[in-house]
DNA sequence: TTGTTTTACGAAACCGTTTACTTAATTTGG
DNA sequence: CCAAATTAAGTAAACGGTTTCGTAAAACAA
């Protein structure tokens, strides 16, 4: 490993002097800073993160929480991609990402908050995880510059998808399809559930709609099987709903084989409705109808608004950015407007 | 941030006391041992990972290099596991993960090795990229513990999916249940289509079965677009393949759409195969025939052998490591046996 | 010329830990 | 009882940078 001293040495300076060349400062003369940066590139010279961490107190590094129960954080098509259209962002402007976890070593157990302390995280993400722990509310609550996505919480800066316009949307657009008889089937109660579940009933009362209490329902997240039944419960209904919206894509997946199973077509006997716009859903058979959740934006902004709190914390608003998504038509939902007439 | 200075004064000793007592050295008394871990626990004290680093040129921190490219990396339902369990893995023994970018910070753009060096990364795994780039092989070539996925280095670990096996075992299930003109569209070349193909060629001999050039095509992973256009042309043959094996499951649902949208039934009319066995595959209808690749193991056994290679580089073997995956049985594969007899 | 400012660099402290080497006190052995 | 060995602590130098402050030389002004 070549460092500064042998630089110094190579030049003939001192490593004040390198430090200050390698670094621009103007009190370095032009010709000796060209002449250091020269050599120090010839020497195979880069810096050590740890020692500039510890002197500086910037690590250049952001943590990111993911969630850490099994097959819900990095491997969520969803969440995967915002993960992704982060890590782009931040990378472009020098900052690395280290999951934060709660890291063990011999002395025992760490909080996320001390996992954070301990690596000297510039700042955190908070993906996608149990917002409601002690440990979460530790660490949202700790003076670290952090974003959490999908979740408000007081004085952080939050990244939220517009779940509100999203759901609103989307029962317009079946709405406007024809649509009378509408289930939804929603996922486990979260922040998110609440303003997609509130949206729907408001936009619902809107547009005149009447919804039986038996036309609601709630699957997890990505839950086929309890799609699967909750589908088969509905279909069993007298005033059968004409269309079903689910917690998400991959739930619709377990809906969809619920109708298939019983023989019923998708659109045309019933259609289905799904939410995020995972790849798959353009690319099965019918293709599915969902909120395409822009991930690519939800990441990036997310990335910017953090390296911003970071590297101007007076001047950056605690502020909550909402990324809108857009319906995604594929072709699960039939359009009965003629249909309706005809009765 | 209290640090052992901090704890040193409370107790009336040295931070080499605090040190030794903390690090669990046996020239400290037990009682001031004791008395110590308590005051620095009273405290709230932890380390610093970066002065710790520094000093021991260890930093419990695993570089991780996954494809830069646009939606193949982390968004890949495969390699997307594999991490998750690596991550698991690694994170039990308390070492963190982050990820290998060419890092830039004003002083230019740095290579992945240069970036390591920089991050002092105590081990890196290689698990989705293109291994072929300059960079790559820098990365590869260096003396830092390395482990490969998916990919063989000379006297680099690879943990590699048994692609020999996992095509076998798909070939001869597909030949079991009675198929004897069978069609691979292959993924883009790569080490690991080059195992597949060469495993398909060899089991079809050994099965007696003839592989007409027709019946092979190439799409890329994942390429949907291009799975169904060489779908529509095994479709157009005089000669029919009764069975299609695809790249992977996503490019099958390419596949499918193809099959689909001409008004034949899977698995009566024309029968489909996957690879990887991605959660989605057994969630569709019809649930799709496929090879489950073991991403729990894959990166469970990468974790504890890069973890080996770093604590005992000594006394790990250097090799190949190979994990088993296994067919799964969806039903998108006809049973034509009967159908045969009674032609 | 002399006094003042500017420029270009160096000395040294410091960031938080680890560790080789000392040293003082205590225990052990003969 | 005294020398040797052991134990329990401390001292100080590193690790690789950054930064404050000081200063000699050069440039400038009058």
């Amino acid at each position: 490993m070549v460092s500064m001293k042998d630089i110094s040495i190579a030049c003939g300076v001192s490593v004040a002097t390198v430090s200050k060349a390698l670094n621009d400062h103007n009190d370095i003369g032009s010709e000796t800073k060209e002449h250091i940066k020269q050599v120090a590139k010839e020497m195979g010279y880069f810096p050590n993160s740890a020692a500039k961490a510890l002197k500086t107190n910037r690590t250049y590094n952001i943590g990111v929480l993911f969630a850490e129960d099994d097959y819900s954080g990095l491997t969520h098509d969803y969440f995967s991609f915002v993960l992704d259209s982060l890590k782009r962002t931040v990378e472009k402007k020098g900052y690395d990402i280290t999951f934060i976890n709660d890291f063990k070593n011999r002395s025992g157990r760490m909080s996320y908050l001390e996992h954070c302390r301990y690596r000297g995280f510039d700042g955190i993400a908070i993906v996608c995880t149990d917002f409601y722990t002690p440990e979460v509310l530790e660490l949202v609550r700790s003076n670290i510059p952090t974003v959490t996505i999908d979740h408000l919480f007081n004085n952080v800066c939050a990244i939220m998808s517009d779940n509100v316009k999203g759901m609103r949307d989307l029962l317009t657009y079946v709405y406007q399809k024809g649509h009378r008889k509408i289930a939804y089937i929603h996922g486990a109660d979260s922040a998110v559930t609440q303003s997609r579940l509130s949206s729907f009933y408001r936009t619902a009362a809107q547009l005149g709609l009447e919804i039986p209490d038996e036309y609601i329902s709630v699957a997890a997240y990505r839950d086929t099987e309890k799609a699967y039944e909750e589908t088969v419960r509905l279909l069993k209904l007298k005033d059968r709903p004409t269309c079903i919206l689910y917690p998400d894509d991959f739930a619709a997946f377990g809906g969809i084989n619920a109708i298939k199973e019983r023989g019923l077509r998708i659109p045309e006997d019933i259609s289905v409705v799904g939410y995020d716009g995972i790849r798959i859903a353009r690319h099965i058979e019918p293709t599915l109808t969902t909120l395409n959740q822009n991930t690519k934006e939800l990441g990036q902004k997310a990335g910017e608004k953090l390296i911003s709190l970071i590297e101007h914390p007076k001047t950056t608003l605690i502020e909550q950015i909402i990324v809108e998504g857009y319906v995604y038509e594929g072709n699960s939902v039939a359009d009965i407007n003629e249909r309706e007439k005809e009765i």
